[in-house]
DNA sequence: TAAAAACATGTAATTAATTACATGCTTTGA
DNA sequence: TCAAAGCATGTAATTAATTACATGTTTTTA
């Protein structure tokens, strides 16, 4: 006779899920709705981090399971109701550990034009120029947004001293950028000779 | 009764799977069994791209089954049978349409440093300096090891004539973990004054 | 000659992430 | 006032990738 024996389900958050910290980060910010947190990654996280609502909800609910998140239901006008989460001590603890914790993992690149170049054999072939071309032109653009980026959001120190690692994750991505122009512009053969 | 009316199971391979493509990049080279593919990742190709032989050997049978690839079976003693696989016409085609494609799509970084960077509000924040002095080590090994394999791998002008888009992303990834330490080594205050 | 290392090939289980499906409320502006 | 845009919350299906499980052969080296 096997009754009882606390039928508790393992909840076991993966070893690599970042995403579970980028939300404590956020509502140790402030308390905040599934939509909201979805928003942020339209805008200011969307620029090194994505995610959508189907990852965020059910994440938020196994957060709120694991007791590092609670949430207080609000009503906006009769029918809709929002759901405000917030971090428990536990969760806000979680989220300072991690931070503390060592980074030892390097980034893995995934880029897939620098995947298409390992399969480029000459220095002659064809395809290269144009390859080139294109990705210079794709990464000042994206420069170009960055600069924008840097101007509406860090327009005075005020600003930035008050989202110093924001500032300086914005300042990396320029120069990365910056300097992904400028190897590719190295190699571009300009084909404007007088 | 419904008997035939053609079971052909949809052998769909993600649209975004790059894997694929590796291997058919690699295929064109030499064929190769899968435990040869397993090792090109260890080596060259490990230096940007990652996968296991898990995953590896499934994607060898789809790649048979949609007819990029076939096999010849191998006896080396008495009892081990090795797979040779080598690229159809159709997979060749696949391979050179994949490269000729565009590749639009920015990399997205996926660095946890930087997501922990953005955590850290302020600049006096106690945690931000161990955390850049931890990355600019950890970034200028691996700028050592990139020097290193540079030096191996293309000690003279004929090994870079045979492999130059291996050459640049190599030379690339150098820059990269140049510019990062010294982005890093920027932000990051002295504490030997004397 | 025996053990260890390397060669060789798979499957199973799990997780993270993306795309698609699904529904309903509230506010804004034409 | 009504339609569109935005607010809000979920689930389902699929895929890519990682870790673990599983097995057996051949070569090297102590």
């Amino acid at each position: 006779m096997k009754t009882t024996v606390s039928e508790k389900e393992a909840v076991t958050i993966g070893q690599r899920n970042r995403l579970q910290y980028i939300i404590l980060g956020l509502l140790d910010q402030r308390p905040q709705t599934g939509y909201d947190l979805t928003k942020a990654f339209d805008n200011e996280i969307g620029e090194f981090w994505q995610a959508q609502h189907s990852q965020i909800y059910p994440l938020l609910k196994r957060l709120e399971e694991t007791g590092d998140i609670t949430h207080e239901v609000t009503m906006t006008g009769e029918k809709l109701a929002k759901k405000q989460y917030q971090l428990t001590p536990a969760g806000h603890e979680k989220l300072v550990a991690w931070i503390g914790e060592p980074s030892p993992e390097l980034t893995a690149l995934k880029d897939e034009f620098i995947l298409k170049l390992y399969f480029i054999k000459t220095v002659d072939d064809p395809r290269l120029q144009p390859m080139l071309e294109e990705q210079v032109l794709l990464h000042h653009q994206q420069l170009q947004h960055l600069l924008n980026r840097r101007e509406t959001v860090f327009a005075d120190q005020t600003a930035i001293d008050q989202a110093y690692g924001h500032y300086l994750i914005l300042d990396h991505a320029i120069e990365r950028e910056q300097h992904y122009v400028q190897w590719l512009e190295r190699y571009l053969t300009s084909r404007k000779d007088s």
